[in-house]
Parts: structure tokens; sequence; C-alpha cells
DNA sequence: ATCGGCTCGCGCAA
DNA sequence: TGCGCGAAGCCGAT
């Protein structure tokens, strides 16, 4: 992403670990092993916490800190150096990409197109003095591979699939000819499992959003849902994917988000146990739509993104009475009318995370319950941003645009929404067990622990 | 329980 | 230029 030189007498290559917080299955750490072979150096990964971006909370914190111990042991097995940097306050220094570039051939990281690393990515590579490598390890068909913002589902799904045999292969492993020997530079933090909640609460972060109740953070975990989910819930997949109550969906998003695991390793886990074309169709073509919408889109998160018939149809009736509106506040507190939005908005708050088909619902019903288009969105980034462990993602994003109108079509014109698609109370009573989500809602909230039958990873 | 209409526009066929 | 059909639906008629 630049012209700079390659470092002579460097002592390592760098790996940034922006997004792809892992040793396995990560074409970016593959990448630098190979560059670091050629130049018969050993390779250093360096992955960083900061306490500095909007929302930064112990969910977050205590999620990210779990999977350290793992990626460490992984690396230290592969004979490839691990630096974790912990800036717990604003204070801290943020310069020690730089500090490290200063020793490396080279630089690699992940490329991403939102959030942190899409800012890292855009306004690094001119300052760093040496090669900056973004490679995508984010999707299977790489996102810079389609040359538009695509349309829709059924503009991308063919495109896909035509190439898709050529990119559904395991990451090849190289393996590092030169080992990293010695300590790690100094700025190294050994992170325990037993440590983590004392290291978080000595981070400058707000403290008000707790960990999660429902999801660990970390490979082991990640490994572990996937292994529940393959031979328990894979094979009603297609059936019960809707219908939050049946469990069958594979939960990975968090570790997906934070990189901790691969969608390229969950597809070719899922394809091994028989043909899943509902589950690829979601992990793949749905998932990298929305990495089309993130790179291509002015911004991921604003309506200018969403289809002129959207956008028209939602401001022609942004003047339309509304017969609920709710402030972000009461949003927040899960203070509606409507005990099935509270619900969600409640499993928003205790887990980090909506089961998608309600996520949809509880999006739509913000923008029926707020004074317009505008201010619905940012309740829903508000609230996505600061409780989802998948939110700041590609995919959250395009979820919260959907509700007004991304990759969808028009429909019936009605108040509020105009042609935009709607969905109702009397829709998901009719389609999904409400009665069993509510009471397994209110359990968690009597109890503070997950409703018997439902495992915490 | 099932079906058609609602309404726009992309992409392919002709 | 015509035509089929699409990210998760709703509603009223039958």
């Amino acid at each position: 992403m630049n012209d700079s030189p390659e470092r002579r007498g460097a002592r390592y290559v760098l790996y940034w670990a922006q997004m792809n917080r892992r040793a396995d299955s990560n074409h970016s750490l593959e990448f630098a092993v190979s560059h670091a072979n050629r130049l018969k150096l050993p390779v250093l990964v360096y992955e960083a916490v900061t306490c500095t971006y909007p929302f930064a909370s112990d969910r977050f914190h205590t999620f990210l800190l779990a999977g350290v111990p793992e990626t460490a042991r992984r690396l230290r097995e592969r004979g490839i150096g691990y630096v974790f940097y912990l800036r717990k306050r604003r204070s801290d220094a943020n310069d020690i990409p730089y500090r490290l570039a200063a020793e490396s051939a080279l630089v690699v990281t992940d490329d991403y197109p939102v959030f942190i690393p899409a800012a890292h990515n855009a306004s690094v590579p001119a300052k760093i003095g040496v090669p900056y490598f973004a490679v995508d390890s984010s999707c299977i068909v790489p996102m810079r591979s389609f040359e538009k913002k695509e349309y829709a589902a059924y503009t991308i799904r063919p495109k896909i699939h035509r190439v898709l045999g050529e990119f559904l292969r395991p990451v090849e492993q190289v393996v590092a000819k030169h080992a990293w020997n010695g300590p790690p530079p100094g700025i190294h933090l050994e992170v325990t499992k037993e440590a983590i909640p004392d290291l978080v609460a000595s981070c400058e972060i707000d403290h008000s959003v707790r960990p999660s109740m429902a999801f660990t953070g970390g490979r082991l975990a990640a490994e572990a849902r996937l292994r529940a989910f393959l031979g328990r819930d894979l094979a009603r997949y297609g059936a019960d994917k809707n219908d939050p109550g049946a469990h069958a969906t594979s939960n990975l998003s968090p570790w997906l988000h934070f990189g901790h695991i691969s969608p390229l390793e969950v597809a070719l886990a899922a394809k091994a146990r028989g043909p899943a074309p509902e589950f690829l169709e979601e992990l793949i073509v749905r998932r990298e739509l929305a990495f089309n919408h993130a790179l291509w889109a002015p911004r991921a998160d604003e309506l200018s993104a969403i289809p002129g018939w959207a956008l028209d149809t939602l401001y022609k009736h942004a003047g339309d009475r509304r017969e609920h509106v709710y402030s972000l506040e009461q949003f927040e507190a899960a203070q509606t009318h409507d005990p099935l939005w509270n619900a969600c908005q409640h499993e928003l708050l205790m887990t980090g995370k909506i089961h998608g088909y309600y996520r949809m619902y509880w999006g739509k019903k913000i923008i029926e319950w707020s004074s317009d288009p505008e201010s619905a969105l940012a309740v829903m980034i508000h609230l996505n941003d600061k409780y989802a462990l998948d939110g700041r993602d590609p995919n959250t994003y395009t979820n919260i645009l959907w509700c007004f109108g991304l990759h969808d079509r028009p429909w019936g014109e009605r108040e509020v929404f105009g042609m935009v698609r709607f969905m109702s109370f009397d829709g998901m009573k009719r389609k999904t067990s409400v009665d069993s989500y509510l009471r397994e809602i209110s359990f968690m909230r009597m109890t503070g622990t997950l409703p018997p039958g439902v495992e915490k990873h």
C-alpha cells in the first residue's frame, strides 16, 4: 500500500494482527511467514487492545483478552514471536506499530473495510517507512475481486459461486524457517486467564457494560462452539435458522468479528459434514455481500448508501404520525410497550448478541418508533456498537441498513416505512416460538445464568 | 392454509 | 427492449 523499500539489516518481519487475531487459517500470517523465509528472518506478530475506541468496555476487553493466551501458545509452537500490548490509558504510548516497524523489514496487516483498521490502513502506509501489505483474510472470495458495489444478494451470488472452488481451500501453513528466539519486545504483556478481570478493571474504559453472559472470547471457545454447532445443529439449520427459540444457528459471529476463527475454516468444516447450502449461503454469500457494501459505500453506516427508491420513500413518510416514539434512553433500557422487542434488547444487554432474525425485527421497530429515519439509525448504531460483540463489523452495519431497504426490494406502500419492507409482531408470533423465547429471556434476567439446554462457550 | 398483489431495478436474453 | 425475479413480509381474498 506504499512504495517504501524493504529495510536492510532488519530483525524480523512484522505481522500486525488488527482483525485476524489467530495463529491458524490466516492468510495474512502465512503471507508474512513466506516473506520472512525469503528474507531469512523470524516473524513477529503484534496484537494490541486499546482503550481509545468508542464504547470500549469490560465486555469487549474481556472477550479480546480471553483470546490472547491461546494465540500466544500456538504462535510459540510455530516458532513465531508474539507481542501483546494493552493500552490501558489514553496517556499510554500510541506509536507502537511505528516503533516495531523500525526494526522490521516490512509490515503485513489485515485488510478490513470499516472501523479502526480501515483508518489505520489509510493513514499508516505513508508514514511507516517500510513496505506495508494489507491482506484480505476476512473473506473467502477476496472482497476486492468484485469491482463494484453489488445491488443485492442475487447479483453477487453467481459471481461468488463461479470462483468459489478456487478459494474454498484450506490455508496452507508455511513453516517458519527462522524461529523467534529470546524475549518479546519490552511492551509485551503476558496474559493469563486468571489475570483478565484485574487487567480489564485497570483500563480506562466503560466498566458499566459487563462481560457477556453467553460468550467467552478466544480460539478454544470458538472451536468448541463450532464443534457443538456442527454435531448438533447444522443438519436442521435450513429448517430452523429463523426460529430463535430453536437454537439452530452457529452463534459464531463474535469470534468471526474478532478473527478468533476464520470463515474459511468454518465453511470447510461445515462442508466436510455434507451439503450445507443454507449455512454456506449465510456464511459466504450474505457475509461477503456485507463486506462488499462496507468496501464500496462512501460510509458503511450512513443512509446515503441505501438505494434511491428506499431513501425517497422513507423521506416521503418521515412526517407520518407515529403511534409510539421512544428516546435512545427508553430503547436502551428496554422500556417499550412491546415485550418481544424488550426481550431482544435484554438479550443484547446480557449476552452481546441478538439472533439474526429477531435483530431484523428489533431494527424495523426502532424505525417504526423513532421520529425520523436518521434518528432511528443513530439509535441502532449506538446500541449495536455499544453492546454487540459482533458490532462495528461490515455484517452488522449491513444488517442495520437492510432494515432501511439496503439489498432489498420495494413492497406495498404504508405509513412510516413507505415501500420499505415491514415486519410485524403477528408475523413473529406466527413464524417463531415467541413464548419460549420470552421465557428464556426472563429466566436469564431472573437468575443471571443461561437457560437449561443452552451452553456457554 | 394458500395465493396474488404490492413496487423497483438489475442483469440477461433476444 | 422485454422480462423474470429478488435478504428473512404483510394483507386481504378465497
